[in-house]
RNA sequence: CGGGGUGUAGCUCAGCCUGGUAGAGCGCUGCCUUCGGGAGGCAGAGGUCGCAGGUUCAAAUCCUGUCACCCCGACCA
């Protein structure tokens, strides 16, 4: 391709609205265009990194042996009431109508789709287990989209869905996608991991997130170094902290804190560790009444482990303020366990400090030199907060690091979830009718494009890994118009690479060379070669890698192999 | 959904408080000079000031409504 036939809008400036870095960098790169909010247009360069992404994935999938299909992006409601979903997807589902008034959705996933496929087309042990996916355009209404690409409301993803008359088929299929998509991202050339997850509203019980690292990324994962552990931080379970409770040392004191609310300001004004403040956390319970969950002030509440408790309502909803000082007559700021009317969590951190301060349930007070077991009764304990970096993990003995990821990947065991209501059967080879189980496999397709730009870029702009790039090398020459021979020698060597399957991309504007080499790191292409009268005299061509700092000079007559070699390699 | 902010040229923004017929830089077009890291000069093109209504002799500017976009929050307890 040349510059002259590609639609290359670079911008210097910064886009105004733009927040996260690789939003900034495909605006500025041309890439994207944002349409409304969350919703954009794929310009030529872009689209072909999201191709170079999709094919990667594509190729993974029918390596595996899944078979690619294409489903709706309109979706019948019907087969949404019949999973039950209709009503429990919320607002994020996007309901349209029909002339007729028939109600329909733009699919946010595809699950009530192939089930619906499958039951109909499957009726025989004989072909299964079977894995289909597709690579298609979703629509989730998030309540705020935001990151650019990252969280946009429509996005490409690539969603596969494994069918099975066998719990352990099930595995062998969702171990196999687990290793396909360990190769996926390692094919992109990015830094990945992967992560026990939850499995949220999908459903199902085992689940595994596959992270890109990158330290602007909005989930946070814990690893530990000595052992192969690694899971979302949702799910991370420290050692319960059996540590003996120091005896009271303290009176219990009642102190006046007019205007202090916040941990940090209560801390700061009794001149006190977080740690030995404790927070409460009011939220609304299984039935109707209000819980409150009891945390470390230096700790913070886990929502996946707080929901999954019997007493907690789930999802997890915080109490509003007004509600709060109906039921405990007191403002939030100033609530403590000490005398709390309503059912009560501990955190088992949060049981293991003595003397400890809290709010006196009375708007401008706290209490301090408080003691379980003295001053109010031993706690009930239950797991309630993130662990923190250093500290032992459940499984032995590791020790915990966290490190940021943006979710690309994340794979599913459903089991029977779908298949039971929607009555997805087929028959096995005693000729019972069995239940099917289903695994489901997605991959954010764009987002792993967002994602590899917030992994991989400098202040000069994009550097993309080879796999995904959408050039692999830009040509550049130094005033061509001016020259006929260095044309002729550009042209040929253009012509050469294109010849080799090489894709090249000739910067054949009429432009200073300071404007094409900025332009050309900007948009991240990770190869450029530059040619001049004065190389072409020496015959010497100059080479300059994007990662590189140096660039190297290579003879003209063997800069075609030297380029194959130098691509192969990467 | 709650709170805040912003809508003026393709982009980044000034002008608005104090009403008087629209500006800058970058980008774009043409010409000249320059020429290996975002050049300089000259000449141009380009805007119903988000939209609707109101006040006024007169509205980008004041008032009301509305739409869009962005940010923050949903973990002060």
């Amino acid at each position: 391709m040349q510059t002259s036939q590609l639609l290359l809008t670079t911008q210097r400036e910064v886009p105004a609205d733009a927040e996260v870095i690789s939003h900034q960098l495909m605006l500025q790169a041309g890439m994207v265009r944002q349409i409304a909010a969350g919703i954009y247009t794929w310009l030529p360069l872009g689209l072909r990194a999201l191709r170079k992404v999709e094919n990667i994935v594509r190729e993974e999938m029918d390596r595996a042996g899944a078979q690619e299909i294409l489903m709706p992006g309109v979706q019948p409601a019907e087969l949404w009431r019949e999973s039950g979903r209709w009503e429990k997807y919320g607002p994020e589902l996007l309901r349209l109508d029909d002339r007729h008034g028939r109600d329909f959705c733009l699919g946010p996933t595809h699950e009530e789709i192939i089930t619906e496929m499958v039951r109909r087309e499957v009726r025989s042990y004989k072909q299964l287990p079977a894995n289909f996916y597709q690579i298609q355009t979703k629509f989730r209404d998030e309540i705020r989209p935001r990151f650019g690409i990252m969280r946009a409301r429509e996005f490409l993803m690539k969603d596969a869905y494994s069918f099975h008359l066998s719990e352990e088929s099930l595995r062998e299929t969702y171990a196999l996608m687990h290793e396909s998509y360990r190769r996926i991202f390692r094919r992109m050339g990015l830094k990945f991991r992967a992560v026990m997850a939850d499995s949220g509203n999908i459903g199902g019980s085992t689940s595994h997130e596959f992270h890109v690292l990158a330290d602007s990324g909005e989930d946070r994962i814990v690893f530990s170094e000595d052992s192969d552990y690694a899971a979302n931080i949702e799910l991370a379970e420290a050692v319960p902290v059996q540590e003996e409770r120091a005896p009271p040392g303290q009176a219990m004191q009642r102190v006046a804190t007019p205007g202090k609310h916040s941990i940090e300001e209560v801390c700061d004004f009794l001149r006190i560790d977080a740690g030995q403040c404790l927070k409460t956390l009011i939220v609304h319970g299984a039935s109707d009444e209000l819980v409150a969950l009891v945390l470390r002030g230096d700790h913070e509440l886990n929502k996946v482990k707080a929901e999954g408790l019997a007493q907690v309502a789930s999802p997890l909803s915080f109490a509003g303020r007004e509600e709060i000082r109906a039921v405990l007559g007191s403002d939030i700021g100033s609530i403590g366990p000490h005398g709390l009317s309503i059912p009560m969590l501990v955190d088992h951190s949060a049981a293991a400090v003595a003397d400890f301060a809290c709010g006196a349930n009375e708007d401008g007070w706290h209490l301090r030199g408080v003691n379980w077991g003295r001053d109010l009764p031993e706690p009930a304990c239950a797991a309630l907060r993130h662990v923190v970096e250093g500290e032992k993990l459940a499984d032995g003995e590791g020790r915990i690091k966290i490190a940021r990821g943006i979710e690309v990947g994340h794979i599913f065991q459903l089991g029977t979830k779908y298949s039971d209501r929607m009555k997805a059967k087929c028959l096995d080879e005693t000729g019972r009718a069995l239940t099917l189980l289903m695994g489901c496999y997605g991959i954010g397709i764009s987002r792993v494009v967002a994602a590899a730009i917030e992994q991989n870029h400098d202040e000069r702009g994009i550097i993309w890994p080879d796999a995904i790039a959408p050039y692999a090398l830009a040509l550049v020459p130094v005033h061509m118009h001016k020259s006929q021979r260095l044309r002729e020698a550009v042209m040929a060597l253009y012509a050469d690479f294109k010849q080799a399957g090489i894709e090249v991309l000739l910067d054949d504007r009429k432009e200073r060379p300071g404007v094409m080499f900025a332009d050309m790191e900007l948009i991240g292409i990770p190869h450029r070669l530059t040619l001049g009268e004065r190389g072409l005299d020496a015959g010497k061509i100059e080479y300059q890698g994007r990662r590189e700092g140096e660039s190297v000079d290579v003879p003209l007559a063997a800069v075609l192999e030297w380029m194959k070699e130098k691509l192969k390699l990467a």
